[in-house]
DNA sequence: TATTGTTATACTCTATAACTATA
DNA sequence: TATAGTTATAGAGTATAACAATA
């Protein structure tokens, strides 16, 4: 069904696109939504220096210090190789540091430094005046079904 | 604040992992599950040789005859430059076409071949499937508000 | 001048195999 | 033998500048 009258659209869009099979196809109005948190995150996160995964990685160790970066890994849904240079990264900005464990001496323990922890606490605020101004339209129980959604569609991942 | 009892996770994870902070940050939610969609999605489209990108192209191209590049790379939120590669391959592999357009030399005008309608229809109908499964949980009410949500984060860029 | 499609290029994110040092 | 971290590498996806042809 195309749209005759073109609504006043909110951002430029091809008026003319008919999007009748894709209004339903949940994996491109993700992708659709996603690309704008993405791209306005790394616009808040750029003034401390951070991407989506280092602010990600950081964020998860200051919550969990002394994690190990398998650990690290699993939580963020990466492999083992791609984090190596994310924790290299903020290992040299000296955000965190690696602790050999004593009783496994295979692994690292995680900590952020003192630099670390007040990185997280503009960081992590910028992040929620961030999000909170991007579902600024959307009620707190729609935002809870979302989130419900969310993780409903995390667990429903096929044959790992 | 930290789960003592890890109460019987669906999948593998970090029991040990707090989220609290997390748990709020919508852009890593999103990413979670997204990544579960494409994941799916991808395995879903492999015997028709599509990926996600390389669908979404025919799909649109189906549903809008006539399309040129630079709309269906609006519709799709991809740049023109990588969107040539896309539509190489659809031609190569004789799905597509590009027309000429006479009121326009400088424009093509995208259309499916009887290959592509016929991928499309055998596509769309395992996509559909698909999605139905990956949101079975779901009731239909809360889809819809999960949609609602997405389209109005969508428009909630900031300045393009 | 501006726009359509294009080329070239670089950067980020992702995925796999194979290595080392420990267990 | 298995696991934690690592290296090397290749493949996607994405973003920008600059060009030719056309408007």
């Amino acid at each position: 069904m195309k749209k005759t009258h073109s609504p006043a659209p909110q951002h430029v869009e091809v008026a003319s696109v008919s999007d009748a099979t894709m209004r339903r196809f949940v994996g491109y109005r993700m992708k659709r939504a996603f690309n704008v948190v993405q791209e306005d995150l790394a616009r808040v996160l750029k003034p401390f220096e951070l991407r989506m995964l280092t602010y990600t990685a950081l964020v998860l160790i200051v919550d969990n210090p002394g994690m190990r970066q398998s650990q690290l890994a699993d939580a963020m849904d990466i492999e083992r190789p791609n984090l190596v240079v994310l924790i290299d990264e903020l290992e040299r900005r000296e955000l965190i540091v690696r602790d050999r464990v004593p009783t496994d001496r295979r692994a690292y323990a995680l900590k952020a430094t003192l630099a670390g922890l007040r990185l997280y606490d503009r960081a992590v605020a910028a992040v929620a005046a961030h999000e909170a101004r991007l579902l600024d339209g959307i009620d707190q129980d729609s935002i809870a079904t979302v989130l419900a959604a969310l993780k409903t569609i995390e667990n429903a991942r096929q044959g790992d």
